[in-house]
DNA sequence: TAACATAAGTTAGAAGTGCTAACATAGCAA
DNA sequence: TTGCTATGTTAGCACTTCTAACTTATGTTA
């Protein structure tokens, strides 16, 4: 019993169904014709909003980035401007939805990054990351941490990212399953804000 | 003009034409067709040698994983065990074959870990984790760093990990294009290794 | 050496995919 | 009411993975 000819929300029903099958199949390779069952539209529907597949899945990923930003920004922004609640937050959402939505998490990264960088993924990318980044910089800077605050931002980014994908590929629970991630991060994290160089020279840029 | 009917050394032929694709494409979605094309045989051939698409995915990405753990063993073995040159060695050879064959590196991980664990590419995979947390290991238990050994060889695992994969993917370019991969990452290590903790209690367990 | 079992190729085709072309209808605007 | 445009439809093409049935090459054994 159709009510109408026409479905009125297609094209957000088309990204909510692939992101539902990424999810479920854990894999991105989906198939849109599964997308146009569970909407309950023919195979050529999608055709009318999307220019193909690749551009349902950039909508995905975007989204997928879009949620994560607005869920770190909603945890971090109860804490003062600079204070290290701000950066662990960011750190726990980051991991909190690798977990969550792991398969999507794997996509937002293994796109292939065009060249030129202008399509939806790649902008809300961009930005997600910088908002990440710009978060522990400005800690690093408030806070005197010793060294190239922008450097120590991006080795707090890349902790993270290595521990969330390692996590969800499983990779930790093949060869270290008694790692305890969190603690793991938050060790890190503290040895690279508070280290003190040695008598080293070649720690200076 | 084919001498004979027989090709004679198709399941390997198959196993490096497939993974030529994938280098070529910079895609997991390569099609086994191809594959049969450039191996000069029918679509049907394949079934002789492997189950499935997917079974010779597996055989590419265990290949990989033996590749790289035979680079890592020999560019660290010239150095004595403990020699801090020998992590430095399999941090390089891990970034060197991500950005060498970055879509073969990330199929390596983003194979969604079967739960038996008994595959070939799982088995493989494993043992070339381990090599690379071995090596780390003894260096800290041999130079007494401070802390517990194996949580740091993780850490350090993590950040190479983490800054190949958001070095393959465009990311630092796209946040941090002035970024010196190579420098953060070392920078980063000797802080994880050399940090001595001030006086803050959240570091003891 | 002849016979035959098996390994390793073939062609034909089923079922499913992304996507296009041509057609149909819903909803809006003159 | 008339017609335009947006958004659906069905039919079908080219391609995919994989199976079934057939054919040929190779090596073993009488």
């Amino acid at each position: 019993m159709k009510v109408s000819y026409h479905h009125g929300e297609l094209r957000q029903a088309l990204i909510d169904a692939a992101r539902a099958l990424i999810n479920e199949r854990q894999s991105n390779d989906f198939s849109l014709s599964d997308a146009c069952r569970r909407a309950g539209v023919s195979t050529a529907a999608p055709y009318r909003h999307f220019a193909d597949k690749g551009q349902i899945i950039n909508e995905v990923v975007a989204q997928g980035f879009i949620d994560m930003a607005h869920r770190a920004r909603a945890e971090a922004e109860v804490f003062p401007p600079g204070a290290p609640e701000r950066i662990v937050a960011v750190g726990r959402v980051y991991l909190a939805f690798a977990i969550g939505e792991p398969a999507l998490f794997r996509m937002m990264f293994s796109q292939h990054a065009n060249p030129a960088g202008d399509d939806i993924a790649t902008t809300t990318g961009k930005a997600c990351f910088a908002y990440v980044l710009d978060e522990v910089i400005s800690y690093c800077t408030l806070h005197r941490v010793e060294g190239d605050a922008r450097m120590i931002a991006v080795q707090l980014w890349t902790l993270v990212h290595g521990a969330a994908s390692l996590t969800i590929d499983g990779d930790y629970a093949k060869v270290a399953p008694d790692i305890d991630v969190t603690r793991m991060i938050t060790s890190g994290a503290e040895r690279l804000l508070f280290a003190l160089p040695r008598d080293r020279d070649d720690l200076q840029a």
